[in-house]
DNA sequence: AAAATATCGGACAATAATATCCACTATCAA
DNA sequence: TTGATAGTGGATATTATTGTCCGATATTTT
């Protein structure tokens, strides 16, 4: 569905957000200790995520990566999605044409549509403060 | 959502599917006319295909690959992605957590799972000889 | 000012997916 | 039986994705 780098970025992100909403700053290393990723890698990604806007990084000692707690209900799963993935999976034909639509659909068109809108809905509707309220909660895990 | 092998394998299959139906037998070369998919790569995914008994295949002059009149119905969309990409697609998580359940799940896993129960659904119930019907009936397109 | 710390950025490496090449085998027709 | 045809299978090439390494940069502490 998604690609590793952006399944990555989710994790992250919902962990950095569970932290700042206690004010804690963490780290590159608490990040991948917490969700278990391969650290330069991660980093990579937290950079994309960082210049995107959607997490805040500070260097030096005392350095690490934040999110803003007032900003925290307007990041949904889909401007990660965006910005690491793009939209083509919201956008792209299911079969891979460049040139399908309704007009001159794919044979498999229709059938996408519902169920991209479906999740294209959900993407657009999850907040990651939601997500990290039920990490919280020990009702999820960002592990294994 | 799928690999483009898998993009290539369901238009081939469509198509093939459509020829068979007029008992047409078709060659390498129809199908990756008809789909405009590299020749040799195609011809790769044809083979998984044939091993996997979807498609039959004859060598020689007259040869090609041709589907079963009979048991049209019985090959669904889900049959061909399964061939193809495997069924991590149903089963897999949508963060990549390896040991993700309702025990315990990951940040997205109530919210993957509608979609991908729908997605599910949906490939198993979509028949590829529907899907040639409406090629053949001008509705839908396989190219570009 | 210097040392320590943490992210940044660019180059590089490994792996997987996509795509190509070509000799080989089976089959049919003349 | 020979030649032409069409798919097969193995090796190889290309590209994208995933992952690593390391020096540079910014910031804080001493």
């Amino acid at each position: 569905m998604f690609s590793k780098a952006c399944e990555y970025g989710i994790r992250a992100t919902i962990y950095i957000a569970e932290q700042s909403r206690h004010d804690r700053k963490v780290s590159l290393k608490d990040v991948t200790r917490a969700i278990e990723s391969p650290e330069a890698y991660t980093s990579k990604i937290l950079q994309q995520l960082s210049r995107s806007k959607i997490i805040n990084s500070d260097k030096g000692p005392t350095g690490g990566f934040s999110m803003n707690k007032q900003e925290l209900d307007e990041v949904k799963l889909s401007t990660i999605v965006s910005a690491i993935d793009g939209d083509e999976i919201y956008k792209g034909c299911g079969l891979g044409l460049k040139k399908c639509n309704e007009k001159m659909p794919c044979p498999v068109h229709n059938q996408f549509k519902l169920i991209r809108d479906e999740l294209k809905k959900m993407l657009e509707t999850t907040t990651i403060k939601s997500l990290s309220t039920d990490l919280e909660k020990g009702l999820t895990f960002l592990k294994r």
